[in-house]
DNA sequence: AACTTATCCAACCGCCGCTAC
DNA sequence: AGTAGCGGCGGTTGGATAAGT
């Protein structure tokens, strides 16, 4: 592989750690888990390999249309596509699309058909915000731009309510702007009523991918306008 | 059967944003 | 204000395997 494979005795280790300690605290994991292997390294055959409910196989058709038309929608932001997609692992996603959906599109592209029918690009815009929230991660989006993907503009800042000291999302007008604006764009509508509830009851039970599935953390990731 | 090429995907790397100090 | 540490993300790598010659 890539790197130094996992073995089952690493796995087990693993596991039985997070079971006991619960995730999160990705420093400590190697040392109480007694692994040879970074925080990242543990983190990632977590969240992509060992956590419960990970969905293996091929994807669906309607997995498939879902991830071309978020990534449409939000460029290369595999977590936030896979959190749509209950079971599966960003770097399930972003393996599948590299794999599979770029030279298909690619190929699309070059016969000049139209990928998907109607979807209106939403462009996630700046903020008028500080500094920090507006650098730009080194070198990445150049490369995407050169791959023609829809990139967002720059990162835009979340609204917390830090009152209480816990994240979480203001509810705000914009909820409901965004899941219309998604709605119109489709990407509710057109999935049958099985997978949506499979994603609600995914969300329900924090499972899901990377990240809950909440429509709320849309607001994480993008400003919608016009 | 042997070799070459293409594909898949788990793992690693480098960077970023956030937070605490 | 500066900085170190952490979690998290996206891009890339490279070994295993399938497909082709």
């Amino acid at each position: 592989m890539g790197g130094v494979a996992w073995t089952e005795e690493e796995d087990h280790l693993l596991k039985k750690c997070i079971q006991q300690y619960g995730e999160g605290k990705w420093h400590r994991v190697p040392i109480l888990a007694g692994l040879n292997r970074c925080r990242k390294s543990c983190r990632l055959r977590w969240l992509n390999y060992l956590r419960p409910n990970i969905k293996r196989g091929n994807f669906a058709e309607e997995e498939v249309e879902m991830i071309i038309k978020l990534h449409k929608l939000l460029g290369n932001r595999w977590s936030l596509i896979a959190g749509r997609l209950p079971g599966r692992t960003a770097n399930d996603v972003k393996n599948y699309w590299n794999c599979h959906l770029s030279k298909r599109l690619n190929a699309l592209e070059a016969e000049d058909r139209p990928i998907t029918r109607d979807v209106q690009v939403i462009r996630p815009q700046p903020r008028n915000i500080g500094s920090s929230s507006v650098k730009r991660r080194g070198g990445q989006n150049e490369s995407a731009t050169d791959k023609g993907v829809q990139q967002e503009s720059s990162m835009s800042s979340l609204t917390f309510d830090a009152s209480d000291g816990q994240n979480h999302m203001l509810e705000s007008q914009q909820d409901n702007d965004i899941y219309a604006c998604l709605d119109q764009q489709g990407i509710v509508s057109e999935l049958s009523m099985d997978f949506q509830l499979q994603g609600f009851e995914a969300m329900m039970n924090g499972e899901g991918s990377s990240s809950q599935w909440d429509w709320g953390d849309y607001l994480l990731d993008m400003d919608f306008y016009e």
